[in-house]
DNA sequence: AACGTTAATATTAACGTTAATGTTGACTTC
DNA sequence: GAAGTCAACATTAACGTTAATATTAACGTT
């Protein structure tokens, strides 16, 4: 009874016993090869159907040298910035006929170097990757094994490799503008690490608002915080160094505040209602991402629209472009974003 | 260059040739069997190191039947249930050893189908399956392939099949028991859909916290949704029916709600704020899953919490056991739930 | 009639690994 | 000193496909 692993699964070969064809001909008729005539071909699909076949794709893998699956890595999925661009890459990629083999780096430098590996030992096509901002080794693994690799979302500088990113320092631009057309005076740029690439582009952006509308430099703040060194990161301490922050800066005046991302910026407003040294405060808030034009709930984030949409169907052409071998040329794409006001500036 | 696709790629050949000694022995010493002595096992670690070497599991699963690949079959990613779900599972799969082939079902059952059918193509090892409500024919399919594989959060009373659930009708009920005990009077019970699995028992714990409170039947409510047939439910427009069912039940007196899951509490927390008629209108809200306990998103939404760990603990664990072929005796757990109060009762 | 063309199928040889046996020499054991 | 044991390696045969290259018969051409 065990048809999976045991030696009892049907193959081509048992096909081609029951018609009396070769196992060419039945590989061919089930993969609808024009040289086989229509009559064969109806036959053997019949007989694949009664003996209830299952294809193997180890093998056919193996031999034609395509698997169908693309990678993607990314940092963990509790995270909607991620599950959000899994669904659409998701999509898109199975509108080309392409599983995902998706893998969680949870921002881990090494760990992330350890799943191109598996990627490449498991012979994806090609990988999608949002890289750590610590990810030079694992580029250099990448150019090494010659793999179609497209990085999304943060770029590294490395010409070696495509990469698709969303404008950064315009949309912090944006959001910093749209606090100050708001009466925000003493602004704030709040990110929990510094250590990722895009953290200096949109750090750009808000000081450049800030320059045209003569906020002296001195009054823009940032805030580290600690990479986590523990795997789950999903259960990382966040709230205590947030908090403090933010305590300070209300002591000190700040009346607007650039978040890095919606996550941070759920967590900063989190803070607010559940802190009772922070009650009261009129602060007004800006994210990065928009997630709530996707996923909805209840709340008011003023955002700056990523383009989600375009961001992942330019990857994914670029990527089966590498994968066709058609266009080898490394590019790096930059997304325009939009502001999307809800009020809480 | 090309070492990735092209033929160029290292094997175990080139390392036996390089090394002196058979293909067989280099296999064995790169994987750390017994029967190899130590000085020849570093003198080919060494050789490997230096080819480049990168092992080609589709050749390696191909022979020894095992991909260490399971596939997690499930709705899709921007619902937070699904995705913290998947980010617990990710992690504890990795502990043993196994990489995730992800695919989404958008709930649908047809392509759920077809996503078990791409998982026993591609060998996955075991499949761990959040079924859509109407999963019969994928069940039968996979009992007939006779894949390992574990269903969790929905269980479909298929007697052949193992299953994790939340005890979903003590949930309702301690949900349900919150609201009465907090004063309201006129409850109602909202739902997205009625298919799903889980809908039944979360309706009896409703009713059962109603009967206990002398609180008459009629005024229990249902809410019924078309099942959206477009592939991407993300998009689905679930605004409008939901906001008439609210409105309605404004108008009729309703002061407390259970709804079936955290995400459609979401929602109705999002219309509260954003409808006119909505507007201060006193009414307690309780959910399900308790996703405010891992993701933090500003809100104060009362929650049953329905163990993500512990079910996905069990869940693993017996699929592991059916993939050793251990215990094949299907199973049917029911993980305990617990009451989360934030307030918004 | 000799030749080329074509449609439809067959044969052969990989793809890169691992499981199952073989082989060999050194080393015991009584 | 014959038989047995064991460590350390080698040989062989798959695993189930697909690409590349035959083969065959039927047909048309000049």
């Amino acid at each position: 009874m065990d048809t999976y692993r045991s030696g009892k699964r049907i193959t081509l070969q048992d096909i081609a016993k029951k018609t009396g064809y070769s196992v060419n001909t039945v590989s061919h008729a089930l993969r609808n090869k024009e040289d086989i005539s229509r009559e064969t071909s109806e036959k053997i699909r019949q007989a694949a159907r009664e003996l209830g076949y299952m294809g193997n794709q180890l093998a056919s893998s193996l031999r034609s040298g395509e698997t169908k699956t693309l990678a993607l890595i990314l940092g963990n999925m509790s995270n909607p910035f991620y599950s959000i661009m899994t669904d659409i890459i998701q999509a898109k990629a199975a509108e080309q006929g392409y599983r995902l083999l998706i893998m969680c780096s949870l921002e881990h430098a090494a760990l992330e170097l350890e799943l191109v590996e598996a990627a490449a030992v498991r012979r994806a096509d090609g990988i999608l990757l949002f890289p750590t901002g610590r990810s030079q080794p694992t580029l250099d693994r990448l150019c090494q094994l010659n793999i179609p690799c497209v990085l999304i979302s943060r770029s590294l500088e490395d010409s070696r490799i495509s990469s698709v990113v969303s404008d950064g320092e315009q949309g912090a631009y944006l959001a910093t503008r749209h606090l100050i057309e708001h009466g925000r005076k003493n602004l704030a740029f709040l990110s929990r690490q510094r250590i990722v690439y895009s953290y200096e582009n949109r750090l750009h952006g808000f000081e450049r608002a800030c320059r045209e509308a003569n906020l002296p430099a001195e009054r823009t703040h940032t805030f580290y915080c600690a990479v986590s060194t523990e795997l789950n990161s999903y259960q990382y301490d966040w709230q205590t160094p947030m908090t403090e922050t933010l305590k300070q800066w209300r002591i000190q005046g700040v009346d607007g505040i650039f978040v890095f991302c919606d996550v941070e910026a759920w967590h900063v407003q989190f803070l607010l209602q559940h802190t009772p040294e922070l009650q009261d405060w009129d602060v007004g808030l800006v994210g990065f991402d928009n997630i709530q034009g996707i996923q909805h709930y209840p709340g008011s984030l003023c955002s700056v629209d990523c383009g989600f949409d375009g961001m992942v169907t330019k990857a994914l052409e670029m990527l089966l472009c590498q994968i066709r071998g058609e266009d080898l040329q490394p590019r790096k794409i930059v997304c325009p974003v939009s502001l999307i006001c809800r009020g809480s500036c």
